[in-house]
DNA sequence: ACAAAAATTGAACAATTGTTCAATACAAGC
DNA sequence: GCTTGTATTGAACAATTGTTCAATTTTTGT
């Protein structure tokens, strides 16, 4: 019994990681079957028989992926007992380009929950609720101490805090989803050891950006460079 | 002749329509050119005979969409004369964002840009010289300016002067790459009648984030983190 | 008006896809 | 060791794909 189980779940684990990485080279679509069951090694059969189908085992493979690169690298990666918000932002955003761009964890993890983000193929609802939202809630947490918003525990989060949230995915995800596009403008520049470095700029930049409503009116248009931000 | 070309011409261009909403709603991979044919009004062959293959096709789709978006709204959209950096930046902004979000151009026109940007299907070399090395040295040119940096001509500027270049895009970008997650966490907004709004926000907060080299120190931690500047 | 040439069409084709299910291998009970 | 029940396999299947090319329509030249 022990064995039979463990024959099962060696097969299907054979599967998700063979399967891991097509579906990340290739997105689902263009993905086959046979390629899959040729690189694990198993006959075609396996799939539909472990996973029901193709879409099956899709989203096995991405509740793996997701769950791996989370217990890799937690929502609280770098944090330890009490933080202030900036120590948090900072942690946050490093952490996140760890999880996104590490190669060290199997690199197709957040590939395929990004490929789901901009062309889901039939997971994003469940990746949105297992992953993303709780993602969200946490960074929503630390913006709202920082621009001292009160409603932290409702879901009822001002504009701005929303708007500074998309700046900041935005800016680390685009250092994966515009790979492509930074590989052909800078061929020399980034490779994966630099991660540190662009979380340090997209800190730097996300903590000036940031601003609470009433602190500072307008300054960018007519009038001189030289305001210096009060605190 | 007249005749004879304008019909060829007319099947081409109902084909590069057709083609252009099926290749944005369901992928390269995923369409099929029956569909685009049906969907076209043409026969099966035409896709072949006038653009040799679905590849050609779908080069054609693309090459048509960045002309068609670029002459919309233009790399200088808003601006007139003289401007100074600042009023640069958030015309950049703003134009980049109509670019990629507007309903008004028809709507697949950046979304196969963007597709092929996180998911390359044969066109992303061409893509890349066409319309995005152009636009990255627009904004190039601007945040040097802005950074006081000399080496506008040649293409050696900083790291700093890419990293920024890089959380403009990112901000505008996941706008439309993360538009469903965007969809899901926020179903009440934000709708396409709201980018002068994240325009705005994207603005300020980056002219907040710029930073010139020398202009102030850190001022969020105790120290500087170890490797400032490599390379 | 007619023939020659070029453009267009769509039925047929070979290749590939996900899925099935009868045949096989394996384990458990006696 | 044999029988029974379950787990696994992979050849076969129906559906769909991009592409072809002989047949047909349309245009051109005289």
């Amino acid at each position: 019994m022990e064995e039979s189980l463990k024959r099962s779940d060696d097969t299907k684990a054979k599967l998700i990681d063979a399967a891991g990485h097509v579906f990340a080279q290739r997105g689902y679509p263009s993905t086959t079957v046979r390629e899959i069951c040729g690189r694990a090694g198993t006959p075609v059969g396996a799939v539909n028989y472990h996973f029901r189908n193709k879409q099956g085992l899709y989203v096995a493979v991405l509740e793996h992926s997701m769950q791996s690169a989370f217990a890799k690298y937690p929502l609280q990666y770098g944090i330890e007992g009490e933080a202030t918000p900036e120590e948090k932002l900072r942690a946050f955003i490093h952490s996140f380009l760890l999880r996104i761009l590490d190669e060290g964890v199997p690199a197709w993890h957040m590939k395929l929950v990004n490929q789901e983000i901009s062309d889901p193929a039939g997971a994003f609802d469940h990746m949105m609720e297992a992953c993303i939202r709780p993602t969200y809630e946490y960074l929503r947490g630390i913006l709202c101490e920082m621009l001292e918003e009160e409603n932290v525990e409702e879901g009822r989060e001002s504009d701005l805090v929303f708007l500074c949230a998309t700046s900041i995915a935005g800016q680390c995800l685009y250092h994966f989803m515009g790979r492509n596009v930074i590989a052909a403008l800078r061929p020399e520049s980034f490779n994966p050891a630099d991660i540190g470095r662009i979380a340090e700029h997209i800190t730097e930049f996300t903590l000036r950006g940031i601003r609470k409503p009433g602190e500072q009116g307008e300054r960018h248009r007519k009038e001189a460079h030289g305001t210096a931000s009060a605190r």
